[in-house]
RNA sequence: GCUACUGUAGCUCAGUUGGUUAGAGCGCUUGACUGUGGAUCAAGAGGUCAGUGGUUCGAGUCCACUCAGUAGUACCA
């Protein structure tokens, strides 16, 4: 038999009316923002996606990638094709590499599209311009493992702010977040966004002795799991390891204990969640340690008294000192969204979703590829994590109305049946013909069924003498077909005949029934 | 990647201390029903018991390995 690929998913009408859904309604908050939709190519040069390089003619390490089957001159630093001894261009089969986010392939159109070619050499003296966009789309990612809820190819629907340093742009991905969610329909005591500011932490842990950058992202990568193993889980793992549940050995970091004891004197300042003023009061009453550490806690003030003049209180907006995120190339504020539903699973258990949206400042990302520092902050809807948590919180119900099923009882009235479609479809009104070679009337009407068809039009030869089509409303015949035992009333009140002029008219008052 | 558990029809599962031809419900197909489903009845299709090797007179059942899935854990742009 025919497979899919693991890790890849076919997406029924099901899963896309609710991926569409999510999609419309954040895209519409972002456009009321400024935000324009840009789209790129799902494939780019591997040098253009950062450091998950391959380094063979192979899948690498997290990434999708494969030879250019075209040969390409090789560029040097300096944007010149490169030549070999006798002057001859150096050509090559470039690596290719599918996007893995949208944000790397944002870099690269700043660089190439905004960042005009002729101000390169002047960046000293260079104002980096306002670019402001939104994209959706899928990105890929080699995974190993795959956890449910977890894909190798998943949409994303990003809105990214580049060439501002203002707190205020940070402000800002708050509230779009916060307005984009309750657009597509989650409720507000159900989600929190959650911010911090790496700056912050950088500067906690320059104040406990951690300044090299590969510790430090150790550091933080322990703290991150704070919430998952606890406060006990993190002093361990910082320390000497510990043991899991199962059995498996974690290493630790080894740091000396008196670094641990001040990392856990911070987090514990946190235990209970305070609110964004307690805890900006916290801060600053307590660690005064050094310039970054300060400029953290500026911007996260600015940032609270933004939200709270705008009406972001803490039931949408909180401060949460011990979020991370994975990505290194964060370097300001952070934001994380959180579910905070919750759903049974299969076995009886309550579970959650977890993060559905993510994002921060990256000031480093377009340096990267250009040399010259561009800050820009933005965040990140999880798209398919999102409608998987719709999904299984049944927390968003989508109306849905197929289209109207004209039954083919005799194929010899095709033509007839061709002409009420056509009729229908000029008012707006969705139709379809069963073209089905299952030809039974049960069939016809299981099909109107599971194609949630609100009404079947039934035509025979007898209607076509007498000028009438009769028409079933399907959805009332379904609400009636549990507690009717007389047929033929369940028949008249869910059936009509009507005058074959009416039955626009008819039609039209059945779909504005609401049930 | 590591640890544990699981793998029987499209789905959910049963299958006795190893014993003849592997079952059920739901779903699916056809018909009763040459013009009215969400009902009933009847018939039918559908299985390399995840795979390979082994133990045995005999393996869905026991053993080893492989693969896949689930849960936890690690990594995660």
């Amino acid at each position: 038999m025919p497979q899919k690929i693991k890790g890849f998913r076919d997406i029924n009408p099901e899963i896309n009316r609710l991926r569409w859904h999510i999609i419309e309604k954040a895209s519409r908050v972002y456009r009321n923002y400024g935000f324009e939709h840009w789209d790129t190519p799902i494939v780019e040069y591997a040098d253009s996606l950062g450091k998950y390089l391959p380094d063979a003619d192979s899948v690498a390490e997290g990434v999708y990638s494969f030879r250019n089957p075209e040969k390409e001159p090789i560029f040097n630093a300096s944007g010149n094709r490169m030549t070999d001894g006798a002057g001859n261009f150096l050509m090559e089969n470039h690596f290719l590499t599918m996007r893995y986010d949208l944000t790397a392939p944002l870099s690269r159109v700043y660089a190439e599209k905004i960042w005009s070619p002729s101000l390169i050499n002047q960046k000293d003296n260079f104002k980096a311009p306002l670019f402001r966009r939104f994209q959706y789309g899928p990105v890929f990612r080699f995974e190993a493992k795959l956890d449910p809820g977890r894909f190798r190819e998943f949409w994303q629907l990003d809105f990214d702010t580049v060439g501002s340093a203002d707190a205020a742009s940070d402000a800002e991905v708050c509230m779009v977040l916060s307005d984009a969610l309750e657009a597509i329909g989650i409720q507000r005591a159900t989600y929190r966004v959650k911010v911090n500011n790496r700056k912050v932490l950088k500067g906690v842990l320059i104040g406990c002795g951690i300044a090299d950058e590969k510790l430090e992202q150790d550091v933080l990568r322990i703290i991150d799991k704070a919430d998952k193993i606890g406060q006990e889980g993190v002093m361990l793992e910082l320390g000497k390891g510990r043991k899991d549940a199962s059995g498996a050995i974690i290493e630790g970091l080894n740091l000396n204990s008196s670094t641990i004891d001040a990392i856990a004197r911070f987090l514990e300042g946190f235990s209970e969640t305070p609110s964004r003023s307690q805890l900006l009061a916290h801060l600053s009453n307590t660690y005064t340690a050094n310039a970054i550490f300060d400029e953290g806690l500026k911007e996260l003030a600015e940032i609270d008294a933004m939200l709270n003049k705008l009406g972001y209180a803490e039931n949408r907006v909180i401060f949460d000192p011990a979020l991370v995120r994975g990505m290194a190339y964060y370097t300001g504020p952070v934001f994380e969204v959180e579910s905070l539903s919750t759903f049974i699973d299969e076995k009886g258990r309550e579970r959650r979703v977890g993060a559905i949206c993510g994002g921060g400042r990256y000031d480093g990302l377009v340096e990267r590829l250009i040399g010259v520092r561009v800050p820009a902050t933005g965040a990140s809807i999880g798209v398919d994590r999102l409608g998987e948590l719709l999904t299984l919180t049944n927390a968003l119900k989508l109306q849905y109305t197929g289209p109207v099923l004209v039954v083919v009882f005799d194929p010899t009235l095709m033509t007839e049946y061709q002409m009420i479609a056509a009729e229908l479809r000029a008012h707006d009104i969705p139709t379809e013909i069963y073209y089905g070679m299952q030809k039974g009337l049960k069939k016809q009407l299981s099909y109107a069924d599971e194609s949630k068809s609100p009404v079947a039009i039934l035509l025979g030869g007898d209607e076509l003498e007498k000028g009438v089509v009769t028409v079933r409303n399907l959805r009332l015949g379904a609400q009636m077909s549990g507690n009717i035992v007389d047929k033929n009333e369940w028949k008249q009140m869910a059936q009509k005949e009507v005058a074959r002029g009416q039955l626009v008219t008819h039609v039209k008052e059945i779909l504005t029934q609401k049930d």
